[in-house]
DNA sequence: ATATTTACTGACCGATCGGTAAGGAGGAAT
DNA sequence: ATTCCTCCTTACCGATCGGTCAGTAAATAT
């Protein structure tokens, strides 16, 4: 009797085979692109299964649900983004903390069209609402760490100072999203340089 | 022989009657109700309906599709939102229209909580990519126009400060839709500050 | 009193949605 | 040679979607 793997989420059961994760990563690829063609409204089973070119059943194989697979795509951009993020951050000195942040996380957007969409779906569509302090509360320490290695008083609202630079980063990429022309290095170095007069009021 | 109101668009035909106008504004209402709290994809003609006590057809009767009725939701709340925005920069002196302008939105969107997600769902959501330079623009102009009053010289790049201000305002914003218990005003004070900055490099 | 128009309702349509049931092709293990 | 397991297909399910159609009760016009 064949028993399919009994995984309810999106973690793997004992031995995932080859074919398993290649199928996976497969069905997460095509997941991603059609996310960032016509959004999470936009996309279904048979509209992966398609681009997958396998069938809608084989999907639902592969993943216990839709959801499941939108939930995985979701996670696994979200990896990459906060590896090079977190990269770039742990890289530069705590002065330099909150520009890095910054400017790392345009600089991958930028080069990573359709990971962006992705994440903006679905952050403004959690199924569940997200614990929203989590966007900002990272970006937010690292304003007050900058502070403090520069000598300064705590910001007394860090959080507001975060949410301005994180909509700002939001603003940059999605204008990015819609005109590949536009040079996000130069509204980087805009949006750092509006973080350094933060340090001097 | 009853001649269906031949309204292809929202554009109303000769005479609306008063019953017509009354009930399609309490169809709007419902809507910007529904997707206030299900967002863009959860709104439905059965649902619009049924909050408006009346069945599906009744609603196609008055709207000619589904889309022309999220249509004149999404512009009514638009209409809205810039006659108050457009007021308060009217008001304000040429120096002060980004400030403004910024505060204006802030506080509007601040209390008319439901219009919020409207708003944000349909700019994410626009189904034909809309002119993303419609968005900033405008704000563009307000910054060259204080920059000039103030005998300062033209930003390079108004577009990428307008963006950065835009942005900002749409993360504050949002952290109010979440948590309702957060100070909006202080916010606005502290973005204008940011925006003061930027008239002294 | 009669005819017409307005503002609906109930029944229905085809399409698509996420998901399930059953079974088969093909390689691996015995 | 047979059994088992992986990976997939065809066929189907109920629900819901946007939208249409025919008819009708109530108001209005004549």
């Amino acid at each position: 009797m064949a028993m399919p793997r009994t995984s309810k989420t999106s973690s793997e059961g004992a031995s995932p085979t080859f074919a398993q994760r290649h199928r996976r990563a497969q069905i997460i690829e095509k997941t991603i692109e059609l996310v960032a063609e016509k959004g999470y409204a936009g996309v279904s089973l048979s509209g992966i299964a398609e681009r997958a070119g396998i069938t809608k059943p084989a999907v639902l194989y592969h993943f216990s649900s839709k959801a499941a697979v939108v939930d995985a795509a979701y996670e696994h951009v979200l990896h990459e983004l906060v590896s090079h993020v977190g990269a770039a951050v742990e890289a530069a000195s705590a002065e330099e903390g909150p520009a890095a942040y910054a400017s790392s996380m345009i600089e991958y957007l930028s080069v990573n069209r359709r990971h962006t969409r992705m994440i903006i779906e679905a952050l403004s569509n959690s199924d569940a609402e997200r614990d929203t302090a989590a966007r900002w509360k990272p970006l937010a320490q690292l304003i007050q760490a900058a502070r403090r290695t520069r000598g300064l008083a705590p910001d007394p609202d860090s959080r507001t100072t975060a949410l301005i630079i994180g909509g700002a980063i939001d603003a940059i990429v999605t204008e990015k999203l819609q005109d590949p022309a536009y040079d996000t290095r130069n509204a980087a170095a805009q949006l750092t340089a509006l973080i350094d007069a933060t340090y001097t009021p």
